[in-house]
DNA sequence: CTGAAAGCGCTTACAG
DNA sequence: CTGAAAGCGCTTACAG
C-alpha cells in the first residue's frame, strides 16, 4: 500500500502536489520573484484548486520580528469640545485588539484652531513612513495635500469623521453629513408646532472647518423643503466662543423673532448655546450634536432635549480595523462606511456606547 | 564576556530564570499538576514579576487539533416576526472572526410557539457538551432548568435578549427592559398632545414569553407616573395574530376612546398593528419595536413613526465573543452588557446596523 | 531558480 | 516530579 498522508496542511500540501519545496511555494504566494514561470504557474493553479487560505497564526508567528506601524492623525481635545476624546479611545481599543499581530499605532494630534499645526504634524507622520494612516481631515486644503503625498509614498489612508471625496483613500468612515442634517429635521418636524420658527446655529471659530457643518445645514433645509414645511428658518453663525459674544448674537434674534420654538445647533458646541438658553430662560426645544460630557450635563438638566450622535469612538475603531483588514489580512474594505445616526435623550444616554 | 541572551521570550525566559525546562513551566501555567510545590511557587513568582502574558498565536498554533465548540440556542425565524434573523447573522459574524482560533459554533433553534421544542433542543445541546453556550431564554421555567444543568456540567452560558436574574450565567447581553419602555415614554412625551390618550398593545401568542413585554410596559408607565403626565393610558393584549382578530380587538377601543393619539406596541409585532392602522386609516402616531423588514416597510410608508431597537445582531455577536473572551482568552467579562436604546425613523433606518 | 534548515511561542506525548 | 524532542503553519536567511 502506498503511504498516503492525505492530511498535509497548507504550504506543505501545495509543495507536495507541485513537487517543490515549501520555500518555493512561499515565494509565489508572496510574489517574491525568482521562480521560473513554469513552476510559478503550476503552484498558482494548485493554490487555486485547493482554495488555499493561509493560516494567519502561523504567518504572524513566523514574522515575529516584523512590526507593522499605523499612524493616526486627529485633532487634540480642546477647550471648546471634548469630542475628540472618544476617537482616541476607539483607537486604543483597536490597538489592544490587534497588538497580538504585532501592530503598533503611533498617535499624532493637531490643533483644530491652528491650521499650521496640521501641516507640522503631517510632515512628522510622513517622515515615519507608517504602513497605514487614519486621518480626520478637518482642514481641506492641507488634507488634500497630505493625501497626495500619501499616494506618492504608496501609503494607504482612511478618512474619518468628515470626507474629502475624489481622493484615493482606502475608505471613509463617518457620517453621511447631508443625511445627518436631514434626519435631524425629520425629528424636529415632530417637535415643532405649525406656527413656530426654527433657529439654526453654527458655532465654529474657523471658516475652514465649516464644510461639514454646512452639509448638515443643507440636509436640514432639504427636509423642510421636500416636505413643504412652512416654518421659518433663521440662522446665525457664531465665531467667537465666549458667553458674552454668544449672548450678543443670540439676544437680538430672540427679541426680533418672538416665536422661535426650536434651536438646532449643527455640532458638538451645542453646550454653549445651552448655557445661554438656561441663563436667559428661553422656552425652546434644543437639538444638537454629539455625546460629550458638557452636552450630557445639559441633557440631564433638560436644557438640551435631543443629541444626534454618530459614535466617534466606533468610527476611529473601525478606521484602524479597516487598515488592519486591508494591510494585515489582505481583505477588501468598503469604500464608504456610514455610521448610524443615533438619537440620544435624557432617558437613553446612559446606555449609549460612544 | 558572559554569553548574555537577555532577549529570551515567554516560557523560555521563565524556564531559564527558574532553571527548569519549558515543559515544567507549561505545567504550572496550566495548573496541570505533577510539579513539586517548591518549583511551582518559584515559577509562579517569576511569572508574576515578569507580568508574563502568553502569546496566543503560539498557543493556538500549538493546539492546532483542539477544537473548541460553542452552542447557540435561539428561536427560529417565524411567520410572526423575522426578528431572529439578525441574531443568527451576528452569530455567524462572530464565528467568522474566531474560527482562526479553532472555535466552531453549533447553532440550535427552537420554536417560540412550541414550548416543548425548547426542551427537546436543549437536551441535544447538553448531550454535545459544548464548551460554552449562548442562550435566548424565552421560556422561563425551561430556561431555569437548562441553566441548572449547565451549572452541573460546568458549562458557562450567556443569556441574550432577555435576562433571567439570579442564575449563575457568565453574562447577560441585551436590553434593560424597564429602561427601554421608560425611554419609549420619554420619546412619546414629545409626540403627544395634552388631551390625547395612549394605547399600549401587547401582541404575543404565548403568555410565557410575555415577561419581557410586561417589563417594558412597566417602564413606559413608570415614566408617565414620574413625570405626572396626565394622558390616559389604555391597554390591550392580542393573543391571536390574524388580521380579523386584531381588528375585532382594536375596533372597539377606537370607537370608545375617540382621542387616542398614539399607539405603543411593545415588541416587533408592531407591523400587525400597522396593518390595521393603515387599513382603517386611523390618524395616530405609531411607536413600536425592532428593525425587521415588515416594520421597515411601514416606516417607509409613514404608518409606523418610530421604532425602538437594540441591535439584536450585535447582542448575539457580543454573546459569542463573551464566551470567546472567557474561555479562550481567559479574560473577565462583564456580568451585564446593556445595549444602547436606539431610535429609528424613516430618515435614518438606512444607516442602521442591526 | 530552488531546497534544506532553523525558528517564531507554545503544547504534547514520551521517557526517565 | 522533570526534561528533551517533535510539531503546529508559516517565513527567513543561507547555500548551491
Amino acid at each position: 500500500m502506498a503511504k498516503h498522508k492525505s492530511s498535509l496542511s497548507g504550504v506543505k500540501e501545495i509543495a507536495r502536489r507541485a513537487k517543490v519545496s515549501i520555500g518555493t511555494v512561499d515565494r509565489v504566494i508572496h510574489n517574491r520573484g525568482g521562480v521560473s514561470p513554469k513552476t510559478k504557474e503550476k503552484i498558482q493553479r494548485i493554490i487555486k484548486q485547493m482554495d488555499y487560505q493561509p493560516n494567519l497564526l502561523g504567518r504572524r508567528l513566523a514574522m515575529h520580528n516584523k512590526v507593522t506601524t499605523f499612524a493616526t492623525l486627529i485633532p487634540k481635545v480642546s477647550d471648546e469640545t471634548s469630542f475628540w476624546e472618544a476617537p482616541l479611545k476607539g483607537i486604543e481599543r483597536a490597538e489592544a485588539e490587534i497588538k497580538l499581530y504585532n501592530v503598533k499605532i503611533e498617535k499624532y494630534f493637531y490643533d483644530l484652531n491652528e491650521k499650521s499645526s496640521f501641516a507640522d504634524v503631517a510632515k512628522k507622520v510622513l517622515k515615519k513612513k507608517p504602513q497605514g494612516i487614519l486621518l480626520a481631515p478637518s482642514f481641506i486644503e492641507e488634507s488634500i495635500d497630505f493625501a497626495g503625498k500619501c499616494d506618492t509614498l504608496n501609503i494607504p489612508y482612511v478618512f474619518m469623521d468628515s470626507d474629502i471625496p475624489h481622493r484615493s483613500s482606502l475608505s471613509y468612515i463617518g457620517p453621511e453629513l447631508y443625511r445627518s442634517g436631514y434626519m435631524a429635521a425629520n425629528l424636529v418636524s415632530y417637535l415643532l408646532k405649525d406656527n413656530e420658527d426654527v433657529l439654526i446655529v453654527n458655532v465654529s471659530k474657523q471658516m475652514e472647518t465649516d464644510h461639514h457643518l454646512l452639509r448638515k445645514e443643507d440636509g436640514f433645509r432639504g427636509y423642510f423643503k421636500e416636505h413643504h414645511l412652512k416654518n421659518d428658518i433663521h440662522k446665525i453663525d457664531i465665531r467667537k466662543i465666549k458667553y458674552r459674544e454668544i449672548k450678543k448674537q443670540l439676544d437680538p434674534v430672540f427679541t426680533k423673532k418672538k416665536n422661535i420654538g426650536l434651536v438646532f445647533v449643527t455640532n458638538s458646541r451645542v453646550s454653549h448655546v445651552a448655557h445661554y438658553i438656561k441663563e436667559e430662560q428661553k422656552d425652546v426645544i434644543l437639538v444638537g450634536y454629539d455625546f460629550v460630557k458638557e452636552n450630557i450635563q445639559y441633557l440631564d438638566e433638560g436644557i438640551i432635549n435631543f443629541l444626534i450622535c454618530q459614535k466617534p469612538g466606533e468610527q476611529a475603531y473601525k478606521g484602524v480595523m479597516a487598515l488592519y483588514k486591508h494591510i494585515i489580512l489582505g481583505l477588501p474594505v468598503e469604500e464608504h462606511i456610514y455610521m448610524p445616526i443615533d438619537v440620544i435623550m435624557k432617558s437613553n444616554y446612559s446606555f449609549y456606547s460612544n
